[in-house]
DNA sequence: AGCACGCCGACT
DNA sequence: GTCGGCGTGCTC
């Protein structure tokens, strides 16, 4: 099935992986400790794609080891890299350059090289471009900066002001402070400080940049956990010093978060490094927030967003081992941590874990691969466990601990299904008479109400109904959605946008064109006709300003200046909105659509996401799903809570249908630049396939082709049982297929979810 | 990632 | 005839 077999795997790692493990790269100690001084030749893996580390001669006296982080000359160029543990395997010793530089920065870890060597392999990318994912932090390896500060000098002033006297009192153990923190803290203006510089008082010196987050209290005062919180975060405490993955399974509102910030206490009491990941979304003010609350500090933070400044900062803070809790989004995973000893997956099923451009990976996989080779727990926390999470639990893979119901105040919301075949709403709305009704009794009751419609726009479809033309894509195989604020017909899938006219552009008829079905801008047209008083507001991605707006919009929705919330999936995810006490799915149908394998999957998670918004302030609440399906195993396991059938059911057909994680999947993606190129590459690669009994090339997925970043994609599935040495294979394949000509690329997204 | 080498279209 | 477009391949 594979080669290596678990020799790669840390002693405690009793997982066995059916990929290749990481490729045989012997311990090269030889190569640093038994070559005499003077001639050292050292292996250095350059952040480029290159499939391996380069050699290079390391000149007498050079202080180096495994994971060093060195200038190296390449070509014309020079860059920063890392000292690799393969054994130097260059023949001819005239072609070796010298090591310009050792920089001033501590080695990555053993782990670390491993996890590298291993994400490449699994993903069949070259071991340069994962390294590159780990130094990715530009300017992080320069010296270390410094801060004007300012200190007790002189002699005090003539004229002492009561500001004035609050900065001296700050000063008076004569350590300097940061001008900026001073100035913060005695809260004075810059002047002040100036003019006891100028004065003589105070003297001007460098110090270093206070770390991005200070050291986090593991036993920092804190609520107490329920009993059943502290069982659970007893059971993933047991699993320290050596790998255990836990499922933490329990609905929103029952204390995951208190449960795991115990096992993250305990690692930090162990001197442990600590990563909490999470969906990009989800990384809010919020969150750092209630991390401070219990640990007296916030986490260091680690997301796309981040400032250059404060992204080096953190860089370098986890690489000295000075930052001892990062909270990030998938990224986060690469960073060089020399002592991780935890990581959280939070909201492990969110499909933002996954990562399809350029490195395709997933990175709640790629957690447990990194806990396995470091030889330490993860928690995969979430309220909806993603099927393949769920399948490893009862496979006994992972331990699964659950959290029963709510605690506190808040209660579960009561949840009916409208059938929109008995009660539909009038013609051209969208609201059905109950969930109407049900909106005026939480408005009489000074309550809120969230109408959730994923689906952007004014109109997913626009037609001619004069000639019956349907606005479409000129790229994709979509309808184009009508945005009547911006006034454009915009294809959701590439981008594309186009004016909407006046007339049909086929047959020429003005004023035919009429809007088939509702987005949010609809529907809060007809909120707008039916409730004119209320105060409403529609959160959805393309009509957020700036990431500040929201956050005001979400405050006042808080503060309960709102009182109906018309949303898409932005709703669903992360925010709380603690006064609702109705929720409305407009269209609970919508996420069966697609042709996708995960639907029924996505749908139960953001459905239960969703209604699970209500409830959380206590008291009576609500949520009414509208469909014209009610018999639908999902609706009929959200509409009951029996969250049990919905899993057994989905795993049974999953099984039956021989999908993922029961059979591995595997993506080609072929992009180019031109349509047909892509499309001509991927028949001519498909026909190089090699035969095999049990593998399977399913051909082109359902929607094959689409447009990104300017790009046309091909996606050339492949389907193999769970054993199967996929990774051999491909290369196999790939190294005997017609080459990419021209602009074409061939990625490959090796079934991300189902490879433990 | 850069940079050089190579092979096909419009120029003095 | 060659200048230069970019596609391709190599860098220890």
């Amino acid at each position: 099935m594979q080669t290596g077999g678990p020799t790669s795997l840390p002693k405690g790692g009793q997982l066995s992986f059916d990929v290749l493990d990481a490729p045989a790269s012997g311990p090269a100690d030889d190569a640093f400790d038994g070559a005499p001084a003077a001639q050292r030749v050292v292996s250095v893996l350059i952040p480029l794609a290159v499939e391996g580390p380069y050699s290079y001669r390391a000149p007498r006296g050079m202080r180096i080891e495994p994971g060093s982080i060195v200038q190296v000359p390449l070509g014309t160029r020079s860059y920063i890299a890392a000292v690799w543990d393969d054994a130097p395997d260059l023949a001819d010793p005239d072609r070796l350059r010298d090591i310009e530089e050792v920089l001033d920065t501590p080695p990555l870890g053993a782990d670390t090289r491993r996890f590298v060597d291993w994400v490449a392999d699994y993903t069949l990318t070259p071991r340069g471009m994962i390294l590159r994912m780990v130094l990715r932090s530009p300017g992080a390896l320069a010296p270390e900066p410094t801060t004007t500060a300012v200190r007790l000098a002189g002699p005090l002033p003539e004229r002492l002001t009561p500001a004035r006297l609050r900065v001296l009192e700050l000063l008076s153990d004569h350590k300097p402070w940061a001008r900026s923190a001073l100035t913060a803290a005695a809260n004075v203006s810059s002047s002040v400080v100036a003019g006891l510089v100028d004065s003589g008082t105070l003297e001007v010196t460098e110090i270093a940049v206070p770390p991005v987050a200070g050291p986090p209290d593991p036993d920092h005062p804190h609520d107490p956990l329920t009993r059943e919180q502290a069982e659970a975060a007893r059971t993933i405490l047991e699993g320290f010093g050596r790998f255990s993955a836990t499922v933490l399974d329990g609905v929103t509102g029952s204390g995951k978060t208190e449960t795991y910030f115990e096992a993250v206490a305990e690692a930090l009491r162990r001197g442990k490094q600590v990563l909490i990941l999470l969906p990009e979304i989800a990384l809010t003010a919020d969150f750092l927030d209630r991390f401070a609350r219990r640990f007296g500090t916030r986490p260091a933070p680690w997301h796309s967003e981040l400032p250059p400044r404060i992204r080096e900062r953190v860089w370098r803070g986890v690489a000295s081992g000075e930052l001892r809790a990062v909270a990030g989004a998938r990224s986060a995973l690469f960073l060089p941590y020399p002592e991780l000893g935890l990581i959280v997956v939070d909201e492990e099923h969110d499909g933002a874990y996954k990562q399809d451009e350029g490195v395709t990976y997933h990175a709640r996989d790629m957690a447990v691969v990194r806990a396995s080779l470091g030889a330490f727990p993860v928690v995969l926390a979430s309220a909806t466990p993603s099927i393949e999470t769920r399948v490893n639990a009862d496979l006994g893979r992972y331990q699964r601990v659950e959290l029963p119901g709510r605690f506190r105040e808040a209660s579960l919301p009561e949840i009916g299904l409208v059938d929109l075949k008995t009660d539909p709403p009038e013609r051209g709305r969208w609201l059905a008479p109950r969930l109407v009704s049900a909106i005026g009794t939480t408005l009489a009751e000074k309550q809120q109400a969230l109408l959730f419609l994923n689906r952007r726009g004014y109109a997913p479809l626009t037609l001619c109904r004069h000639c019956g033309h349907r606005f479409q894509c000129p790229n994709c195989s979509t309808w184009l959605v009508e945005h009547r604020f911006r006034g454009v017909l915009a294809c959701h899938h590439c981008g594309h946008t186009e004016p909407r006219p006046k007339a049909c552009p086929e047959c020429g008829e003005a004023e035919t064109l009429v809007a088939c079905g509702p987005g949010v801008e609809r529907l809060a047209e007809e909120v707008a006709e039916r409730f004119p008083d209320a105060r409403t507001i529609v959160l959805s991605s393309d009509l957020l300003g700036s990431l500040d707006g929201m956050r005001q919009q979400l405050a006042a929705i808080a503060a309960g200046a709102v009182d109906i919330v018309i949303g898409t999936q932005l709703v669903a995810k992360g925010h709380n909105f603690p006064l609702l006490t109705l929720v409305g799915v407009v269209d609970a149908d919508l996420g069966f659509a697609h042709g996708d394998m995960r639907a029924a999957e996505r749908t139960f998670q953001i459905l239960s996401q969703v209604t699970g918004r209500a409830g959380r302030a206590g008291g009576k609440s609500l949520a009414l799903l509208q469909t014209y399906a009610p018999e639908h195993p999902v609706l009929q396991a959200i509409a009951s809570g029996d969250r049990e059938a919905f899993y057994a059911r989905e795993i049974a057909e999953r099984r039956e249908a021989r999908l993922p994680p029961f059979v591995r999947l595997a993506a080609l993606i072929i992009s180019a630049t031109e349509r047909a190129d892509a499309r001509e590459h991927a028949a001519a690669l498909r026909r190089t396939a090699p035969a095999g009994e049990d593998v399977l090339v399913l051909g082109p997925a359902e929607a094959p082709l689409a447009l990104v970043r300017g790009r046309y994609r091909y996606r050339l599935l492949v389907q193999v049982p769970r054993s199967f040495d996929l990774q051999s294979w491909l290369r196999q394949w790939l190294a005997a297929a017609p080459a990419p000509r021209g602009s074409l690329r061939v990625q490959i997204d090796i079934d991300p979810q189902s490879f433990l």
